[in-house]
RNA sequence: GGCGCUAUCGUCUAACGGUUAGGACGGAGCCCUCUCAAGGCUCAAAUACGGGUUCGAUUCCCGUUAGCGCUACCA
């Protein structure tokens, strides 16, 4: 967990400095679409030199978790990005009370006394509803008298109405917004348990915090016409709004995970192998472009390159299928970033993926190992089918076919074999040396430099498709590579 | 139902009213090649529909359709 940290000298200089927060609920896992929000506004903050606040809207006392709390850190530690200041809205329910308390004194907001709803299914979706009759127009003594004598009540908005009015604010994404009063229900609040519901909380916060862009979902779009009339009755300053397009699944719907399973959650991609400079990088993609068809980016390059103008309006397709859990493109990003980075670290990073698959490699072996694997893997997990045989003493058992060259039989396989078997027993195993051996020997069989490799390919790796022999062999060894050659000539 | 938002290749997207509608992923093909990858080249693939405005609409306006979001003490 990130410590929270003083301000830093920067945010002296000015009351003018940007400050975005991230405000995830912590009622389930890391969500992507959630990360994404995560993502735009540390790049928002980074671009400007604002202040990125995590705050942990934790007023649902019902369905938050400490399993799902931790699971947003473990979620957000891997992204690597960080943040400047944390806050927890429990922490803050005085401050949330006293909002409320200002705006009902101001006679902005009523006590409602009508039992919660726990029949909803029961409603018809036909009704409008906007106030429960009785309820906003009780005078306030009876009020007192009935709070006094213990009642439980919901505190709500009393939405100007007679003469209804427009409620205005300009999106930075989505444009100028406006909806009358007419159509925004009396809003709660205070539960009649006495907790902030979302929308006090939040605004509280975003007041006092001295938020100054609030960049979230679209889902929110529509509730900020109700948050616009708590900054108002609150007094101050309104922040900028910036909406972002949401995710879906490729049927359209919003991403669940009841309904898409664990593709919607960021420890997926963690543990599946992606390195988080690319799944950031997949991310940004979705919903905003640079506009100048850059796509693959450092985070250096796309926080020079973020802006909200270039944040786009319409939901985002995550590209999954049942059968491949991982959106194409997050895929080939992954594999862009794997194949340029410097052995010895991809090697470190590989390390733990051998050992999950139940492999052992030291960190020198990874580092020999690595080049050759390296062109050939999307995802980090992906070294447990591509480098197997690199760990294991004994291959596992293959169809001895499959040694047969290319436009050869069983005679020539055990020919190029043999041939190998004296070959290699008497050269020096490093890559030109064997090359060099392997061509001599194909040309002394009078066959084809590929029916003389791929007996051997086999026999070494188990498989026909693996990475260039002459290095594999060498990263084999002598010992090991004889071994082999000795078993495939048995199957024969 | 009400209110709001959205609509360019399969997907992510570009195109301050004038382009052969561009790029990327994925797909197909060819080249390279010891297999597989990687790399290079090529191809297929889109402005939801109908009206306007305009000399000219992907672009502006209206409608239709579709999708999404919000909708009584979830966030």
């Amino acid at each position: 967990m990130s410590v929270r940290r003083p301000y830093s000298p920067r945010c002296y200089t000015g009351i003018f400095m940007n400050r975005v927060r991230f405000a995830p609920s912590p009622t389930g896992f890391l969500h992507i679409g959630s990360a994404r929000t995560f993502i735009f506004n540390w790049l928002y903050a980074r671009h400007t030199g604002g202040s990125m606040i995590l705050r942990i809207d934790d007023t649902d006392l019902e369905r938050n978790t400490e399993a799902s709390l931790n699971s947003i850190f473990e979620g957000l530690r891997w992204l690597d990005l960080g943040w400047d200041e944390q806050y927890r809205q429990s922490d803050r329910l005085a401050l949330h009370r006293q909002i409320a308390q200002a705006i009902f004194v101001k006679g902005l907001a009523y006590r409602d006394f009508t039992p919660a709803q726990a029949d909803q299914g029961e409603r018809r979706a036909g009704d409008t509803w906007l106030f429960n009759p009785g309820m906003r127009e009780m005078v306030r003594e009876e009020s007192d008298r009935r709070a006094a004598s213990g009642d439980r009540f919901a505190l709500r908005y009393r939405v100007p109405r007679e003469p209804a009015r427009q409620i205005c604010f300009t999106d930075a994404v989505y444009g100028a917004q406006a909806k009358s009063t007419a159509d925004i229900e009396d809003f709660a609040l205070l539960r009649s348990d006495g907790m902030p519901t979302y929308h006090l909380a939040s605004c509280a916060d975003d007041a006092d915090l001295r938020i100054s862009h609030i960049v979230r979902g679209q889902d929110h779009l529509t509730n900020t016409f109700k948050h616009c009339l708590i900054f108002e009755a609150t007094g101050v300053a309104m922040p900028q709004f910036a909406h972002l397009p949401l995710l879906v699944a490729p049927d359209g719907t919003k991403l669940s995970k009841r309904r898409h399973g664990p593709v919607v959650s960021v420890t997926t991609y963690r543990d599946a192998g992606f390195l988080p400079q690319a799944f950031v990088n997949f991310l940004c993609l979705l919903g905003w472009s640079p506009k100048n068809d850059r796509e693959q980016m450092t985070r250096q390059e796309l926080v020079e390159a973020f802006s909200l103008e270039g944040i786009n309006r319409s939901n985002t397709i995550v590209n999954f299928k049942e059968d491949d859990p991982f959106d194409p493109k997050a895929v080939w990003l992954n594999a862009e970033t794997i194949r340029t980075m410097p052995v010895e670290q991809l090697a470190e990073l590989l390390l733990p993926f051998v050992a999950a698959a139940g492999f052992h490699a030291d960190r020198a072996r990874m580092v020999q190992i690595t080049p050759l694997i390296q062109e050939r893997m999307k995802l980090l997990r992906d070294v447990a089918t591509v480098a197997d045989f690199f760990f294991v003493e004994e291959l596992a058992p293959y169809d001895p076919a499959e040694l047969i060259p290319q436009k050869g039989d069983a005679a020539m396989a055990r020919a190029a074999l043999e041939k190998a078997r004296q070959s290699l027993a008497a050269t020096e195993f490093t890559h030109d040396t064997l090359e060099a051996a392997l061509r001599r020997a194909s040309e002394e069989l009078k066959i084809k430099a590929g029916q003389m490799f791929q007996p051997i390919r086999v026999a070494v790796c188990g498989r026909k498709n693996a990475p260039p022999l002459f290095g594999t062999l060498e990263a084999l060894g002598k010992e090991r590579c004889l071994h082999r050659i000795e078993k495939a000539i048995q199957k024969l």
